[in-house]
DNA sequence: GGATTCAGGACCAATATGGTCCGAGATTGT
DNA sequence: ACAATCTCGGACCATATTGGTCCTGAATCC
């Protein structure tokens, strides 16, 4: 079916909200839930992932939460999804074993891997600032636009 | 995961063997099935699809089994991947209702929806005689190369 | 008529996803 | 310092999708 899971989703929603939200500390997994109407275990596991990852630092206790650990301009949407829904692998051939488990006339195999490492810039090239970009909070600092990065090869 | 099925491999291997060998007349499922090693059920279900969908025509028979229907140059890997794993949707968001499901406040969507038509437009930039370019069988008509369409994408 | 080949449905198993629960560790206020 | 409270962290279960099987029926060619 080809789709995102809901995991990286939220991943990527909470990494916009932090950003988004940097000013104010930290977020509880809690506050992050409600706001985007998450079941909050669900959201706290992703949130986990991301604090493994080194994309977040948790700070427990009374009042604590989770604070973006990186400059959110260096995090791609590649980076969060392959830490939330492990890797992209558009065919079962080239997960590592050159081998295909197919026959070894599988030569279709080439062709799609261009198509593959196209998606993979595609989402290597959009970083959590360019989501944020749209909607800054009132008061918020606006920076110039980064500019569509991806956008030229969209254009058709 | 984000990966392809097999369902939609299997489619697009028989497609271009379909192409590669498009002069030696129809073939079977079952040859199919034994030149990529693929369980013969299972392919007969996405030729069937494929069928379906129009990209081939099947013979009733003895000697029967699988042709083109159409100009493999017109058959993009995007129309075929579609037939047979459907709609292909990076984030539940916009299926159709506009609505999230989220709160309203869902705002990556905007965003990732670029990328997927990105992803879209990759795919649908590759045609089956793009995937049969690399190898015509010996004997086979050399073709010019029509060129790695969506390579000026990935080119970095 | 018999062999071959497609068509289509019902069915089962493995895996991935979505979602829940409870325990461990920190922080804060007293 | 201590306890209550709040947080994260990891184990756990249910459901959906995928991959794959099996069987019956109909059309075509020899």
């Amino acid at each position: 079916m080809l789709k995102l899971t809901k995991k990286a989703d939220y991943g990527l929603i909470s990494l916009k909200h932090l950003t988004v939200n940097r000013h104010k500390g930290a977020a509880s997994a809690k506050e992050l839930a409600d706001a985007y109407r998450i079941p909050v275990p669900m959201l706290a596991k992703v949130l986990q992932k991301l604090v493994h990852d080194g994309f977040l630092v948790s700070e427990q206790g009374t009042n604590g939460g989770y604070k973006l650990a990186r400059d959110p301009s260096t995090i791609t949407a590649l980076e969060v999804i392959r830490s939330i829904d492990g890797p992209i692998i558009l065919t079962t051939c080239f997960t590592s074993h050159g081998d295909c488990g197919l026959s070894p006339q599988c030569t279709v195999r080439e062709p799609l891997r261009r198509v593959h490492e196209g998606i993979l810039k595609l989402l290597d090239d959009i970083t959590i600032t360019d989501l944020s970009a749209d909607e800054e909070p009132p008061g918020g600092r606006l920076e110039p636009p980064p500019g569509p990065i991806a956008l030229t090869v969209l254009a058709h």
